[in-house]
DNA sequence: ACATCGATCTACT
DNA sequence: GTAGATCGATGTA
């Protein structure tokens, strides 16, 4: 599995989160191998309102200004993690969330970890694929082009839904959520 | 110091 | 369709 380089994420935002579907979101754990192809994405984008790195840097958001190709995972609701790549060089503050996954390797260990058992329940959604893959607060900053947690090359898709962004207040209206038509069946909502 | 609420998920009606 | 879980980052005082 090739890591995606890192000039990859120096494309504009929308373009990675279109681009990133099809991908294989890599995490080489103790306890083996769990990857799954992501196929929904969601961009966030400087001047967006509902963008965390939109009102300055703190110290949830920082990792969003480093270096493009790193994972900004973020703790949230209390009891959920998301996890999102950094675009842009550093210094701009731009990230593409992940949404969904197609479970594929390490099933079994997505199962214990959800506590679940259907397919359709492990990663369709940005909380329940962290969970499915073990991904938490040691992640945040995480070199996704060399670390534990990788996103590999893969196939191209070209079928993609575009739709507004879902759980924001703010910007509803741009269509800057991304899935993949022929990955229905694993995608969090329609 | 304190109040608010979130890029969510589950269970229950 | 919606309430409840649960906690820390953030904004206001």
């Amino acid at each position: 599995m090739i890591p995606l380089p890192r000039d990859f994420y120096l494309q504009d935002t929308i373009v990675v989160a279109r681009k990133l579907l099809g991908k294989i979101l890599i995490h080489n754990t103790p306890e083996g191998v769990i990857s799954g192809r992501i196929v929904e994405t969601e961009a966030y984008l400087r001047g967006d309102p509902a963008c965390h790195a939109n009102r300055g840097m703190t110290e949830r958001n920082k990792v969003m200004f480093g270096p493009p190709g790193h994972a900004y995972v973020y703790f949230t609701y209390g009891m959920h993690f998301c996890m999102n790549a950094v675009t842009q060089p550093e210094g701009i503050a731009e990230a593409v969330l992940l949404r969904a996954l197609e479970p594929l390797e390490g099933v079994e260990l997505m199962r214990r970890n959800r506590k679940m058992n259907e397919r359709k329940d492990l990663c369709g959604g940005p909380g329940k694929l962290t969970q499915a893959l073990g991904v938490g607060r040691v992640h945040n900053g995480v070199d996704l082009t060399d670390s534990c947690l990788i996103v590999a090359d893969s196939e191209e898709i070209t079928d993609i839904v575009e739709t507004t962004r879902i759980g924001i207040r703010e910007f509803t209206d741009k269509p800057w959520r991304f899935y993949s038509k022929q990955h229905l069946e694993w995608v969090s909502r329609r």
